[in-house]
DNA sequence: ACCTGAACACCGTTCAAGT
DNA sequence: ACCTGAACACCGTTCAAGT
C-alpha cells in the first residue's frame, strides 16, 4: 500500500477553513439570535475581507447548512429494534430537543429546511424503521414520523431560554384583567414556566406518543 | 343626548389607513414570502413615499402586528362547555390551522410573537377555560395547551403548500440510494405529501389529544 | 395633519484586482 | 490558490422640510 502523499504547498497555507467559518457563525447566532450573522460582521470576527468567506461557501444560505450540521453534533442515532419502542422513541426526541434547545435562532432561521446531510438522513431511515417494525403501517409510519419531528422543532422555536424573558412573560399576563381573563391571569406561572424547559418539551412528547400508541391499525 | 359632532376637516383626507397598509402587507408576504415584505416595496404598492408608512406604524415590527391580526379574521371561538371537550379541541384548532396555512410566510416570521391582542387572549382564555373544566389540573391544563399550540404552529411554519415544491422533496428523496436509504425512499411519496395537507395535520393532533385523554390525573 | 426626499448605517453578492 | 477593496442594488429608520 503507498503511502499518501502530504501534498507539499508552496504559498501560506490557507487562513480559513469550513469548520472554522461554521463555528464563528454559530457563535453569533447563539448570542444575537437570528439578525446577529450577517456575512460583514462575521468576516470582521474571523479578521478577514469579507469576501474570503466567498471561497469557502457560495452564498449564505450554503453556509447556514453548514451551520446547522455544526450546531447537532452528539444527536444519537436511533436503535430500530429497541425492545420498547415508545421507550426509544422518546430518548432519540428528547435528544434532538435538548441540541436544538441549546441554538435557537439557528432553529428559527432554519425551519423550512428538509435535513438532508447523511447524518441527518441517516437519522430518518433509523426513525422509520422503528416506526414501521413497531406495527404501523408505511402511512401510519410516515405520519406519526412527521407528527413527532413537526412538535419538536415547533417547541424548540417557540422555547424562550432566557429565564429574565419569561419572567417578562408573566409580569404581562399576570397584569390582565382579572374579570375578563380568569383562567390566563390564574395560569400566568405555568404559562410563562411552558414556554422554556425541557421537562415540559417532554410532557406533550409523551402525551403524542402515547396516542400514537392507541390509535393503531384502525381501519379509517 | 347630544349628537356627536363630525369633526370638519379642512385639508384634503388621508391617503392611507393602517387596514389599509396592513391588507397590501399581508397580501405582499402571501405572495412572496417572507422577505418580499419591505417598507420600500410597500409603499410603492401603495402608491406613495417609504415614509408615509411611519404616521401609522412607529415600527417594520408594529406593522408585523397588525398584518398578523388582519390575516386571523376567521378562526373561531372555543366553547368551553362543549359536550365533548376531546371533539371541541378538535375543531378550534383545526380551524385554527386552517387559517394559519394561508399564510406560512407569516407564520415563519412571528413565530416566537406571544399572542396579545383582545381576541387572541380571548381565544386562549377559552381553550384554558376548556381544558380545566375538562378534568385536568391546571398544571396539565396549560401543559396540554402549550402542546396543542406548539404542534398546530410548528406544522403551520413547516408546511409546504406549493404542490410543485412536495413534488421536489419527493423527487429528491426517491434520487437517494435505495441500499442505504429504504425506509425512506420507499417512503418518500407519504414523505413529501405530509408536509402539506390538513388532513396530516388532524393526523397528529387526534394522536395528541388522545394522548392527553388518556394520561390525566396520574400522580407524578 | 399628513406626506416627501435626502441621508445614515446597514445588508448579500459581483467583479476586477492583487500576491 | 487565496484574499482584498470597490461597487451595485438593496434594507430600516432619522431628520428636516414642504403644504
Amino acid at each position: 500500500m503507498q503511502r499518501a502523499e502530504t501534498p507539499q504547498r508552496r504559498g501560506p497555507r490557507p487562513m480559513l477553513s469550513r469548520d472554522e467559518i461554521a463555528a464563528a457563525a454559530l457563535d453569533l447566532i447563539d448570542e444575537g439570535g437570528v439578525d446577529a450573522l450577517s456575512m460583514r460582521v462575521l468576516a470582521a470576527q474571523l479578521g478577514v475581507a469579507t469576501m474570503a468567506i466567498y471561497r469557502y461557501f457560495a452564498t449564505k444560505d450554503e453556509l447556514l447548512d453548514a451551520v446547522t450540521e455544526a450546531a447537532l453534533p452528539g444527536v444519537t442515532m436511533p436503535r430500530p429494534h429497541a425492545p420498547d419502542w415508545q421507550k426509544e422513541l422518546g430518548r432519540i426526541f428528547t435528544d434532538l430537543y435538548r441540541a436544538l434547545e441549546r441554538h435557537p435562532g439557528l432553529v428559527r432561521m432554519r425551519l423550512e429546511a428538509v435535513p438532508k446531510t447523511p447524518r441527518a438522513l441517516a437519522w430518518t431511515e433509523g426513525v422509520l424503521s422503528l416506526l414501521t417494525s413497531a406495527l404501523f403501517s408505511r402511512e401510519e409510519a410516515v405520519g406519526a414520523y412527521r407528527s413527532l419531528y413537526t412538535y419538536t422543532f415547533g417547541f424548540a422555536a417557540f422555547a424562550t431560554a432566557d429565564a429574565r424573558a419569561r419572567a417578562n412573560v408573566r409580569k404581562r399576563l399576570s397584569a390582565l384583567p382579572r374579570e375578563t381573563y380568569p383562567e390566563i391571569v390564574g395560569s400566568a406561572p405555568e404559562l410563562a414556566r411552558t414556554l422554556g424547559t425541557a421537562p415540559q418539551f417532554e410532557f406533550g412528547l409523551r402525551r403524542l406518543i402515547a396516542g400514537l400508541a392507541i390509535t393503531q391499525p384502525t381501519t379509517t
